[in-house]
DNA sequence: CCTACCGATCGGTAGG
DNA sequence: CCTACCGATCGGTAGG
């Protein structure tokens, strides 16, 4: 804050405070997103992230006050990626068949990216603080809602035949929440070659269609 | 309370005690499989369990000589109806895609079964001991490299076009293990609708092929 | 199968 | 950002 004038000195000093301590928070966040979905949760423990970030245990607890609010702050990090999946898919298309396609693609590109190791997806909720639960569930609730108009325009645009949306979307999510579970950024396909297979076994899946059509309890 | 357990013991007299002791042994393993799916391993108690089952912890170690064991034996079971699944498919067919679409729709209906909620199917192997963690680990690699098997001789039959089959087993893979995590035995689709739903989306997602063809190290 | 209890792990804090 | 430490939870056991 009143640091700001000693910005020309050294390299790092160019970054703020403020900066400083994001940048930290972050990486914080992603070497503990990365632990929590390698190990889970509660198979790692405070000092095995600080030991990965060269630092003692307390020294976390300047950046985060529990170890609940970074799985919860993980959490939050995948329904960002989802946001922003949605944002570009909204900007491409109105078609409904073409923007569940784009943001399935990039919520997929978004999760193997550097920046998508924050993000964590397959820990029961139940790690988290009823809280936390509550607002967890509700943006989880809100995606799901999403994808399931998304598929039911798709329909109703003809590009898929009629089935239930609800299956339809627990397929694909199934599949690509668990990417996150065998993704490997040193593996024999990159981010992008993954999100283009999916899509197009997503795409192809969901043309075949299913023979049981929408009831009223589906959405 | 003890009116119960007279009602009980004339039921379970004609079991010998080998069997009234499996029984119970079944018991446990169904109900802390139940919870393990819902709440995660770590996030279930011994005490929780032996709640529902209406006995006290201790009573529990009578069946069981840790917590590991019982996830473990909860894994090990997954796998078993896996075996379960192919031996059909195997005694059904031939075609490698007919074998590939018949283990899946019996996988999912036997996960869904009161037999399968036993099984475990996404808590992290670190959740096991050391030992009990290569177990799975092998099971769990022989089962992939089945399925690898399959897909590769459904293409080199024709029945669908080259892609890689390490891509497109993770793909159905993750949809398949994750209906543990949502499915409901009260709710609105039964096991063997979601299994067809499954089955049909597998196979026109695969039928669609994915541009790049299998190479070196995709098998 | 229960009551009572032990002991290790680990999240979190005090104080500097 | 570290050393030293506390305290709760919970898996597991003793003994009956």
């Amino acid at each position: 804050m009143s640091r700001k004038k000693d910005k020309a000195r050294w390299a790092t000093a160019i970054m703020s405070p403020d900066e400083l301590f994001n940048m930290k928070k972050m990486a914080l966040l992603r070497e503990a997103g990365q632990a929590f979905r390698r190990k889970g949760f509660h198979n790692t423990s405070m000092d095995e992230v600080a030991a990965a970030l060269n630092v003692t245990k307390p020294a976390l607890y300047y950046y985060m006050k529990t170890k609940q609010e970074i799985l919860f702050e993980c959490h939050q990090f995948a329904f960002d990626l989802a946001d922003q999946a949605k944002q570009t898919a909204w900007e491409a298309s109105e078609i409904g068949i073409e923007r569940l396609r784009i943001l399935l693609e990039k919520y997929i590109e978004l999760l193997t990216s550097t920046l998508g190791s924050c993000a964590v997806l397959l820990e029961p909720l139940s790690s988290l603080s009823p809280g936390h639960q509550k607002i967890v569930l509700k943006r989880f609730r809100d995606f799901d809602r999403l994808m399931k108009d998304l598929v039911q325009q798709a329909i109703d645009e003809k590009s898929i035949p009629p089935q239930d949306p609800r299956l339809t979307v627990g397929f694909f999510m199934g599949a690509l929440l668990h990417i996150t579970s065998w993704y490997d950024v040193e593996g024999a396909r990159t981010g992008k070659e993954i999100a283009q297979a999916y899509g197009r076994f997503v795409l192809n899946g969901l043309k075949g269609g299913s023979p049981e059509p929408a009831n009223s309890s589906d959405i």
